[in-house]
RNA sequence: GCCCGGGUGGUGAAAUCGGUAGACACAAGGGAUUUAAAAUCCCUCGCUCGAAAGGGCGUGCCGGUUCAAGUCCGGCCCCGGGCACCA
């Protein structure tokens, strides 16, 4: 054994044999209780980035310690390979976006590999090859067959210089980020997935979802966004006021404020505000206006309100009162009806264009006692009893809704409906580098599903991208082909890729299966997933589409349970020290943290900084999430070509728990490096000091049961923090503190040797999920055969537990006053007596008496005095 | 704007069910070892009063519940994530 723990060497000679043995390699064993480990697999951008190694190393961990408590551990891996950075990487390199995305697997999973990441590589899966997408459209026809995809127009943003649909990401200030024209909306047909028609089962599925975060389930409770309302038809008027045809349908949540409506408010989009501006050109401007900006709801939400009148009149269903039909800016088309009933006196967005527009506002609800409602000032968005509504007037908000409903529903002008926020998931992109969307255009204009041996429809890899069109449109011979004889042609847009990263946990479970999109057995065998870990970034869109396909596959049939993940871990995110320097032009220059170096005053505080390279001064901005942008990116490869990847690994596990955004820290690591240094050192000492006796448990002095009883404790303490609670600091900073204490304690007599060999073995076994290669190498020195991965977790003795005295605080009026020591068994009377012994309690007792005594056994004892 | 989180020493954090605030580390300061440095080891380390014993204050801000609040409740401020075409 070296005397100087060389990380390089030790780490890459047992990553080889890992990789020559396969050793991360299973199957399904029926006699064996299974453990399906999964991370959420990366976007293969170039790079591993810290957000990787954090999230993969908190997978290993638990793969690892699940591995050691007997099970079945099943920890895959692969790649999200779809998706918009690939064409932009591809038109800067001036390459293709497959080849380029290709070398990057390659780069990556080398990266993966140093890192001694324990994955079964027979499972890998890239969602870019045929192979896979194949099941995937096969998936979307079944779909179709079943009436959940249907076509529609949607909105997208439209970049009129470079003629192409633009991601939200690309539109940067209402303009295009390469042409820099200003972004309009525009209509296009595209397919749809009835994720509605799930919405109550999503939502009711939540409860069982028992061992995810609250947060994440509240995020998607709200997301799916229930409420039960009324819609209510009103008929149109024109200008003259003369009967129409044509109705408006609106939803609300508040039928209560019926009589309150004063205006109508429809989209731009809206076929009543296009007809009404054939003969009116500045509703026509308006809704041209309409069009620029973004489509991103938290757009829509901040923007300035801004409508017109169309001239057109709708009918109040219950009174006959004619109200003003406006075009709102903020009305989305997509959502719901793309028409609402407008009620300024008790909605506040209503109120305030109401107020802006100089439209009436009326009271119908009254203010509650000890509210005021003053309607000059804000509406009055509480419920309570009504006023001004005719024959609801003096009813509450329940018997109202139910009255007006049923009265509505009498006149055949609207019924009760339970309406969900969430809406249908639009999937079809313009872009190239995706799966694509298995349906046939006819020449008569009719769709139909691309035919089950036809599939996959291939999408072609060598490709030139010009940077505007997709290839597969600009490639007018690509669509072309036939169904039944005659001319058809291949949809060109492709599936979004939250499509692919829907279903690709189910997929690792048979991944090389030809027959089917999964092979049931063994999907049933491994699903769900036991354990999944990722971003808080994708707490609503990535797993609500996932739980959505995991019922789809259930209802055609292949997979059996309901939810496809047990339990959740959301990781946060990894920061960096940001620094930078003003340049000429206003705009800011990132520097990389490694370049500059910081000046402390004597308290450590950070009191300059300065730029390596010139030594003069640059500018901190705090803290941020590591990204190109910010240049404060820290390389993964550097910290392990330098530390290794224990320490990358224990750093990472160490530093913060891993739910909590991570702040990265040269020192830190330095810190985490020197600790299994420490431990290195222990276990050569212990090795030196020769091969031990039996422990004999009836001969231990005082110091032996001490050192055992902390042992045992931190085997408890650590199995609870990993096992249970994910807190992976705590379970380490548990290690550590065993450690100090081996570290002092005696090698001299042959018990004391024996005492230290137990503590010393399992405090290996400890570290293994955490630091596999320094704890198997030094399991290996300590004269064990077997790996220590394959070895049985080690269980907390209690009877080493035991203690035999407890320490009490003692408090007068909740102030801590002294800490006695008294035995474990020792009862209130007693501690009461013990405490009232010391100086200090006598101090705080003269001359006052006790009024209660509050005791929590062998912990606290509180006297209430006065 | 809406939904969801977070805020504790110089710093990262701990306190698991309302019961000792600051475990474990990092930084800093002091010391040992060394020709010297690195490495290693030992000591100090929330603020404040005190020679010490010990006291007062302290978990973003304001208020409340309780014998007892970082933890529960109400209101506010700041920071972060998501908002449906980034993944």
């Amino acid at each position: 054994m070296q005397q100087q723990y060389d990380p390089q060497q030790i780490e890459t000679a047992l990553q080889q044999q890992w990789q020559e043995s396969n050793a991360f390699k299973v199957t399904e064993d029926p006699g064996k209780e299974k453990f399906y480990c999964l991370s959420m697999f990366p976007y293969p951008s170039g790079r591993l980035h810290m957000g990787h190694v954090r999230n993969y190393t908190i997978g290993d961990v638990v793969s690892r310690f699940q591995r050691m408590q007997g099970k079945n551990v099943m920890q895959p891996m692969g790649w999200d390979a779809f998706g918009l950075p690939a064409e932009n990487a591809a038109i800067n390199h001036k390459t293709a976006p497959a080849k380029w995305t290709y070398e990057n697997i390659d780069y990556m999973k080398n990266q993966l590999n140093r890192l001694g990441f324990g994955y079964d590589w027979s499972r890998e899966v890239a969602t870019c090859k045929p192979e896979y997408y194949r099941w995937e459209q096969w998936f979307f026809t079944k779909l179709y067959e079943k009436g959940l995809v249907y076509k529609k127009m949607a909105t997208v943003n439209w970049d009129p210089v470079d003629q192409c649909v633009l991601a939200n990401e690309q539109v940067i200030d209402g303009r295009g980020w390469r042409s820099g024209a200003v972004v309009e909306q525009r209509e296009l047909a595209q397919w749809f997935i009835k994720i509605t028609a799930y919405a109550e089962e999503l939502l009711a599925d939540l409860d069982q979802l028992t061992e995810w975060p609250e947060q994440v389930r509240t995020m998607q409770k709200n997301w799916i966004g229930r409420s039960e309302g009324v819609n209510i038809r009103f008929a149109v008027a024109n200008a003259t006021g003369s009967a129409s045809d044509s109705e408006l349908e609106v939803y609300t949540t508040r039928p209560d404020t019926l009589y309150g409506v004063t205006y109508l408010a429809v989209a731009a989009q809206h076929p009543l505000a296009r007809q009404a501006a054939v003969n009116n050109s500045a509703l026509a401007a308006f809704i041209e206006d309409c069009k620029g900006g973004k489509l991103a709801e938290a757009e829509l939400a901040t923007m300035e309100k801004k409508g017109c009148a169309t001239g057109m009149f709708a009918i109040h269903p219950l009174t006959g009162e004619q109200l003003p039909v406006w075009v709102a800016n903020f009305v989305l088309m997509d959502y719901g009806s793309g028409a609402v009933m407008s009620v300024p006196g008790h909605d506040q967005r209503d109120f305030e264009f109401a107020t802006k527009y100089r439209l009436p506002i009326t009271q119908v609800v009254a203010a509650k006692a000890g509210d005021v409602a003053d309607l000059t000032q804000a509406a009055y968005t509480e419920k309570g009893s009504l006023i001004n509504s005719g024959e609801f007037s003096g009813l509450d908000f329940d018997d109202a809704f139910s009255a007006i409903a049923a009265k509505l529903a009498n006149l055949g002008k609207g019924e009760i409906k339970v309406n969900y926020r969430l809406r249908d998931w639009g999937v079809s992109r313009q872009r190239y580098w995706g799966t694509p969307i298995p349906m046939l255009n006819l020449a008569d204009g009719s769709v139909v599903p691309v035919p089950e041996d036809q599939l996959p429809v291939r999408l072609p890899e060598d490709v030139v991208m010009d940077g505007v069109t997709s290839p597969i449109k600009a490639d007018s011979e690509w669509a072309k082909t036939e169904y039944n004889g005659a001319p058809a042609f291949h949809e060109t847009d492709t599936f979004d890729t939250f499509m692919e990263s829907s279903w690709y946990y189910a997929r690792y479970c048979s991944p090389d299966y030809d027959k089917a999109m999964l092979d049931p057995a063994k999907a049933n065998y491994w699903l769900p997933v036991d354990q999944y870990i990722g971003g808080i970034e994708h707490a609503i869109l990535h797993l609500l589409y996932a739980r959505f396909f995991h019922k789809l596959l259930r209802d055609v049939g292949l997979v059996q349970c309901d939810e496809p993940f047990k339990r959740l871990l959301c990781q946060g995110m990894v920061l960096a020290e940001t620094f930078y320097r003003e340049t000429d032009n206003g705009g800011k220059q990132w520097l990389a943290p490694q370049d500059v170096s910081v000046e402390r005053d004597e308290k450590g505080r950070i009191t300059r900084a300065v730029l390596q390279s010139d030594g003069l001064p640059v500018l901190s901005a705090g803290m941020s999430k590591m990204s190109k942008s910010k240049n404060n990116g820290i390389d993964p490869q550097k910290v392990i070509n330098q530390y290794g990847a224990d320490t990358v690994r224990l750093f990472m596990m160490f530093t913060a728990p891993p739910e909590q955004t991570l702040e990265w820290s040269d020192s830190a690591v330095e810190g985490a490096h020197r600790f299994i240094k420490r431990v290195y050192t222990l276990v050569h000492d212990v090795k030196a000091a020769g091969t031990p006796v039996a422990l004999d448990i009836s001969a231990l002095s005082n110091e032996h049961k001490t050192l055992r009883r902390e042992l045992h404790k931190t085997i408890f303490k650590v199995s609870d923090d990993i096992g249970r609670r994910y807190t992976f600091n705590t379970a380490i900073a548990a290690i550590m503190e065993l450690s100090n204490k081996l570290q002092k304690a005696s090698l001299a007599s042959e018990q004391d040797k024996a005492v230290m060999h137990e503590a010393v073995l399992a405090l290996l076994q400890l570290l293994n999920p955490i630091t596999p290669h320094v704890a198997q190498y030094l399991w290996a020195e300590m004269g064990q055969s077997q790996s220590i991965e394959h070895t049985p977790w080690p269980v907390a003795d209690e009877q080493a537990m035991v203690e035999d005295e407890k320490l009490v605080v003692v408090q007068i009026n909740g102030k801590v006053r002294a800490k006695v020591t008294v035995s474990a068994d020792a009862t209130e009377q007693q501690v009461l007596t013990r405490a009232k012994q010391d100086d200090n309690v006598q101090r705080f007792l003269e001359g006052v008496s006790v009024r209660k005594v509050i005791y929590v056994p062998g912990k606290l004892l509180n006297l209430v005095v006065g």
